[in-house]
DNA sequence: AGTCGTTGCATTTTT
DNA sequence: TGCAACGACT
């Protein structure tokens, strides 16, 4: 037996040995659902199916990586297509971008792009915004476009209010990117179904030419991709998918959980296989998983089922506040580093917003232990960069209004709002674009003369800079930094305490374009680039290289796995959220939301709630989630936490007991209440053992913390542009060939060459006494 | 054109 | 509490 069906339980080996006709795999966490996706490739392949007949549709970047690689491991170099749902069709709509009304070189608006291009298009249709945000309409307009709904049907079948509104903005923004000659991200799978719809000659030429496709995470398709898949499929029904409905968290985007509870509907003559068997966690933390899910009506049950030994029983931990919640995780962690062998990148930690990342850090930081956050700004959300970017755009999409009134007074040249004002009505009233209105500012009314000559200068800068189209990427921006004179303005207008420096973010965008070029010699035009940009995002630079904790969402958890995992805030309307309670199916979703983060676990779970929690400054008494009570919870771990926030407090035997009612989880009876109600102070709430206190001096602590870097904390945001683009390295600064460093054995060198990609990327450098070799992630490399 | 203070907002966010 | 966006002011 060859290397592809080798270790494959029966299972797995019916799904990878299948080849033709549909197929819906149900995965269930950690059942080796990519090993099957990727060998069931190979297979393919080596059954003799063209290799560029094969499509497999991923949601995000990493997931597609994640495939690529594998399969290149067992079947290198084939020309599989590898993607994610945007990029496929973002590039089918290049090649038919003229049917639906764009030219090919049409730009992506990212979600601040649409914004821009929504208020603007709120205020040509005249629609009082007192009743709705042009937020509000915009979710409403996206909501419509993943149902497929045109302008037209929308204007014909309105129920709510606010539907009325974004139907009448509906028409008038479609109508302003197709001037821009510009497609949101809704718009991509938007107009590529359009086409599947409307020309079936096209249709039945891609159904085709992709003859088999999969598609990845199926359960969190929206109606758009549906039924790209479906027209792909039809006349060569041979569609993969493979997701477990009980993994559904985005449903609030549009994903339809119907689309994989109906796909047995869909193809009756559909293989169904089921991987149940999960190879990552302990039975212990898969009984949690199942208990809880059991709860959901929306599903297909399933059974999870693991030849792990037990393991650890699974933590309840009730805390007084967030702020021991935090700390108490921060020692935690610590104990197991110290006691225990383990490395920070061993944990993860997952909380249902952002907002709960705060105290976090903060306790991570006091203890020296190195983290990351995942979200943050993103590099290319960053002013500078975005900047430089939109002048890109505008170089290579001279339509890309949105980039033209970003840059039109960046740097400032006297074109103030007024002037801007001006030349979008003109253009609008004349349905051209800005920068053609601009050119033709003389024909403005009410334009004074000092705002034509102004206009008229930087239309001067534009052409110079639009001459160097093709030229490299790198050449190109740094022509343009030095055209606008860039420098001098971020000098002049730098915020304080916000970025240090960020001429070394353009250095980044720098690197990340010789990145670029040096990738893509042939294709590696200005369009692939800003194409490339646009679909990326920080969620694909996760670093699992560098030794670090990791603080995330929950739904950024999907996907991922980790030996210890702490859960936070497992409190009612938090999890689940106070706004997703109203209908079932939202209540249903936290559940699941809930599921995912307890699956991520490989060996050792906690979850963890307060008595009270700070939130948005006033704290408040808090209520467990009803989620809890949905647990196996007599054989879990329940720890009641008090005291240790004074590390030298004599009496920290002794318990707080301003909030002696501690554990009354709200329904189905739980084993507490009486014990405590009369009972003595010291006694901790029936079922919850005494958490004994860690009484480690703070000190002694993180001197336990192995690496004793000095820049060991690394905060969000601190992303590089070659790093989203490489897909997850550490920050590369302004490393390349030339540059002046300083190490601080060898002392003064130059870099001779920069070589490789991601964490592997090196730096070759020329000391008086000879050559190194750094890695650029580890190496104490201080540029001069 | 840019500063400053007030107001209103606050869930998640694969692309 | 922490911010982004807007409007009044200089």
């Amino acid at each position: 037996m060859d290397a592809i069906f080798k270790n494959l339980t029966e299972a797995q080996r019916e799904a990878v040995a299948h080849v033709d006709g549909p197929m819906l795999i149900l995965a269930g966490p950690g059942s080796g659902k990519t090993r099957v996706v990727t060998h069931r490739i190979a297979n393919m392949i080596q059954q003799g199916v063209q290799p560029w007949q094969i499509a497999a549709l991923t949601f995000t970047n990493k997931a597609a990586d994640e495939m690529r690689l594998r399969v290149n491991a067992l079947a290198p170099n084939q020309p599989v297509w590898m993607g994610t749902f945007h990029r496929f069709c973002a590039q089918q709509l290049r090649r038919y971008a003229t049917m639906v009304g764009l030219q090919e070189n049409y730009s992506i608006y990212d979600t601040s792009d649409s914004k821009q291009a929504m208020k603007r298009a709120v205020l040509a249709a005249g629609v009082s915004t007192t009743h709705a945000s042009p937020d509000q309409i915009a979710s409403a307009i996206s909501d419509a476009k993943n149902r497929l709904m045109t302008p037209e049907m929308m204007l014909g079948q309105t129920l709510r209010p606010l539907d009325t509104l974004a139907a009448k903005v509906y028409p008038i923004y479609q109508q302003q990117l197709l001037t821009a000659n510009a497609v949101d991200f809704d718009d991509l799978l938007l107009h590529v179904a359009n086409l599947l719809r409307e020309n079936p000659e096209l249709r039945s030429e891609m159904d085709r030419k992709f003859k088999y496709i999969l598609v990845d995470e199926y359960q969190d398709t929206n109606l758009a991709q549906y039924a790209i898949v479906r027209a792909l499929s039809i006349d060569q029904p041979n569609l993969a998918v493979t997701g477990d409905p009980d993994q559904s968290i985005y449903g609030w985007r549009g994903a339809d959980l119907n689309n994989i509870l109906d796909f047995e509907k869909d193809y009756p003559s559909v293989k169904t296989v089921r991987l149940e068997k999960n190879y990552r966690s302990t039975p212990n933390i898969l009984r949690a998983a199942d208990q809880l899910i059991r709860h959901n009506r929306r599903r297909k049950a399933k059974d999870l089922f693991t030849d792990h030994p037990e393991g650890d029983a699974v933590i309840l931990r009730m805390f007084e506040d967030g702020y021991q919640e935090a700390d108490g995780i921060a020692d935690e962690i610590i104990r197991a580093i110290t006691d225990e062998g383990m490395k920070p990148s061993d944990f993860a930690i997952f909380c249902r917003m952002n907002a709960l990342t705060r105290s976090l850090e903060h306790a991570l930081r006091s203890r020296s232990l190195p983290y990351q956050i995942i979200n943050g700004v993103e590099f290319y959300q960053r002013r500078e960069i975005k900047d430089l970017l939109a002048y890109l755009h505008l170089i290579n999409n001279p339509s890309h209004d949105v980039a033209l009134m970003r840059v039109i007074n960046t740097p400032t040249r006297g074109i103030g709002n007024r002037t801007v004002e001006r030349i979008r009505d003109f253009a609008d009233y004349n349905a051209i674009p800005m920068l053609e209105a601009a050119r033709r500012a003389n024909e403005i009314e009410g334009l004074a003369k000092r705002a034509i000559t102004m206009i008229g200068k930087f239309i001067k800068i534009y052409d110079r800079l639009a001459i160097k189209a093709n030229s490299s990427l790198e050449d190109m921006i740094r022509y343009l930094v030095t055209e606008t004179e860039y420098e001098a303005y971020l000098e002049k207008t730098a915020v304080e305490q916000q970025d240090a420096n960020p001429m070394s973010n353009v250095d980044e965008l720098i690197t990340a374009a010789v990145e670029f070029d040096r990738q893509h010699p042939d294709d590696g035009s200005l369009e692939a680039f800003l194409e490339q940009v646009a679909l990326v995002s920080d969620t694909d630079s996760i670093d699992g290289e560098t030794d670090r904790v990791t603080i995330m969402t929950l739904h950024a958890s999907k996907g991922l796995e980790y030996p210890r995992v702490f859960i936070i805030a497992v409190e009612d309307d938090l999890l689940p959220h106070k706004r997703s309670k109203e209908t079932d199916a939202q209540f249903e979703e936290e559940r699941r939301l809930l599921f995912v983060g307890i699956t991520r676990a490989k060996e050792w779970l906690q979850m963890s709630c307060c008595k009270r929690r700070a939130i948005r400054g006033d704290t408040r008494p808090v209520i467990p989630s009803p989620f809890l009570n949905e647990l196996p919870l007599d054989e879990m771990k329940r720890i009641e936490s008090t005291g240790n926030r004074d590390w030298f407090d004599e009496e920290e035997d002794s318990y707080d007991q301003s909030y002696p009612d501690s554990w009354d989880l709200p329904d189905e009876g739980e084993p507490t209440s009486d014990t405590i109600a009369e009972s003595a102070p010291i006694v901790a709430p029936a079922g919850f053992e005494i958490d004994e206190i860690s009484q480690l001096p703070q000190e002694e602590l993180a001197a336990a913390v192995k690496p004793k870097k000095k820049n060991n904390v690394i905060v969000a945001g601190l992303k590089t542009g070659a790093d989203l683009l490489a897909g997850g390295a550490p920050p590369l600064m302004s490393y390349r060939e030339g540059t002046q460093v300083r190490h601080a054995e060898h002392g003064e060198g130059t870099i001779i060459e920069v070589t490789g990609r991601g964490p592997k990327r090196t730096a070759k450098v020329q000391f008086d006494h000879g050559e190194h070799s750094f890695r650029l992630a580890y190496a104490k490399l201080e540029v001069l």
